[in-house]
DNA sequence: CTCCTAAATGCAATCGATTGCGCAACTGCC
DNA sequence: GGCAGTTGCGCAATCGATTGCATTTAGGAG
């Protein structure tokens, strides 16, 4: 909550006020200015008009540019039922992944005369389910759920309730999403490092409930696994996504003995976080350790030792789960879709040492 | 746009469908249940009710929670005029200073049964324009803005209209803002790098049009000149924000002569990218390159080289927008907020070397 | 010139919640 | 016991856009 607004020593300047004036024009005046009646208006004004000429269309639209008119949608929502809002439900959107998919998201939506609103749920279940309230508060037209995790209910409520709905990001079985393969994913890192001689590596699994998370390490896993390397638990640490989770798990998997040789990490901000620990650690990445990251975020180009990653199209994910989102609130049969991960090998990642 | 939905390999797995059951209760639903009038029912709602038997009010709500009434905010926004919404336009969301504002931003606005709607204006004057419009179709009851940029007319237009509204993070002359004290923010990073001894210095400045760009740089210069080492403009490199720009500006500024020793960049993200030019550049910061940024975004202190910067509260910043927003739809008098930002030293900023 | 059909438009109800006004019942006071 | 003032609640209008149905107009066929 936020109690005290001017705490600190914040400090006011200035002063200002804002006049209000008059109200926008309504469906009325559009048609009164044209000559005709509301309805007439009203049909003129619809994307295809039917059974109207073309000259009152023309004249009513004039209209409508002159008095600068824009349909009200708490009006128009009222009437027909659709609010043209969705909600999005995410994690945090600090998280640039989230945050580029919201970009695709929101750009397609609006593309399609939808506007989108977002809820950051931060994990907590409490907030999630009155963050979601309040969105169907508002008639939300279809959720989009970028915030799934195993054993989550809200996804189930929402399959039982009346709103359509996609996951995003993250899977869930028995619901439909869009997401990167990730298993496909975390077996393209496992190669990488395999290729490159590495065989004691470790994994930083961030949020073992979030498919994320958890498919990645499986792939990873079952790469190691099946090469004759398999990755105990002891040498996963998850504790959970962003750079402090990655501070905690990089100081984990540094007490490793011996001492690993590679880290892939489910995501580039844990890595990141990974880095700093294994720095305090005395190890140096992309010399005596090989660091993988995970999303390929455009930071980890530019870091000191360019962090290898794989890559997916986010954007399109933002995009085509609104794309599935609009299938589903007209009715169609939708099925998830999965996007390709494609490996981006960069400096952070070495053949691994004799002895290593 | 979006064309091709399933362009690329992406594949698609599964089908489901999801059923659609009844409606949500209305008042009307409520008020038979509790066996009183509708009008009766809405006044028992209000958050205090007036000329209303606490019995009765006892009795509609008790009804309303039997039903999991939720009042429709469309039909209340059509009879009363206010939506609950506030619109807020953000140059990108991917950019996590604003996030991080958004988040604090959000979790306010809901904290006062409001929603918010955001939208990237993409620093795209027609974008915006546009956004904005969708956003005023919705009534939206305030608008947060951002993204301001100098010359901007968008301000102006909403000072002129019948919309409150406030800036944000970006100030703008004639306008109510909030945002960090960004000259003082400067002043404090010059100090500092004057203090490790460094004099032949350069500026990484973003974009000279937003305020954080002009004023960080401007305060910073404004300490060098008056310490007797002005900065000319041929060592300030403004390529814009971001990871891609600062690499932009750390090449412009790697090829300054003589060598700076120090480089303030005006924001953490940027001077990642600045950190890579450099390393190309063949300066290893925190040895023979002192750098600083800006925000002190979590990111900074796990870098391999942690990362000298400012911070200050940008999770208070937007409550503190939302705030404000509120305070002027209630018609009340507001002030510009001036968040004071804080000096964080790290070992990317060392003292000049012998000579330097 | 009349009749029929189709096209163009008007009419009025409707979505769900809010609120000014009015009526009835009740309280308190002299 | 009567009157003023209060309290509790119902009535009906209203917000702005949409849409099924009715009505008018135009055009073509016979």
């Amino acid at each position: 909550m936020f109690h005290n607004r001017f705490s600190g020593k914040a400090r006011i300047i200035g002063a200002n006020s804002q006049r209000r004036p008059s109200r926008p024009a309504t469906l009325e005046d559009v048609a009164r200015l044209a000559g005709v009646h509301p309805s007439t208006a009203s049909r003129s004004l619809a994307e295809r008009p039917v059974r109207i000429s073309s000259a009152t269309v023309e004249r009513v639209r004039a209209a409508a540019r002159t008095l600068n008119y824009r349909r009200d949608t708490a009006a128009a929502a009222l009437r027909t039922g659709n609010s043209r809002l969705i909600g999005v439900l995410v994690p945090r959107l600090t998280d640039i992944v989230l945050a580029t998919m919201y970009g695709g998201l929101d750009a397609e939506a609006a593309a399609q005369g939808y506007g989108a609103v977002v809820s950051n749920g931060l994990d907590d279940p409490l907030v999630r389910t009155e963050r979601l309230g309040a969105l169907l508060a508002r008639r939300i037209d279809g959720v989009i759920l970028a915030d799934a995790r195993q054993g989550d209910t809200l996804a189930d409520e929402l399959a039982a309730g009346a709103v359509p709905y996609v996951l995003a990001m993250r899977t869930l079985p028995g619901h439909v999403s869009v997401s990167t393969d990730d298993a496909e994913g975390g077996r393209l890192a496992a190669r990488h490092l395999l290729e490159l001689g590495h065989r004691h590596v470790g994994v930083a699994a961030a949020d073992p409930l979030a498919s994320t998370g958890r498919d990645r390490t499986a792939g990873f896993r079952e790469v190691y696994a099946a090469a004759g390397w398999p990755v105990p638990d002891a040498r996963v640490a998850a504790t959970g996504f962003g750079v402090a989770a990655g501070r905690r798990a990089g100081t984990e998997l540094a007490a490793v003995e011996p001492a690993l040789s590679a880290v892939f990490t489910v995501d580039d901000y844990t890595a990141v976080g990974v880095m700093g620990a294994m720095r305090d650690a005395g190890r140096t990445v992309g010399a005596d350790l090989s660091l993988m990251g995970y999303n390929d975020v455009g930071l980890g180009a530019e870091l000191p030792v360019p962090l290898t990653s794989v890559r997916s199209d986010i954007d399109s994910m933002g995009r085509i789960s609104v794309a599935l989102l609009m299938d589903r609130i007209a009715g169609r049969e939708v099925s998830s879709v999965l996007l390709p991960p494609v490996l981006v090998p960069r400096s952070s990642t070495v053949p691994v040492r004799p002895g290593g």
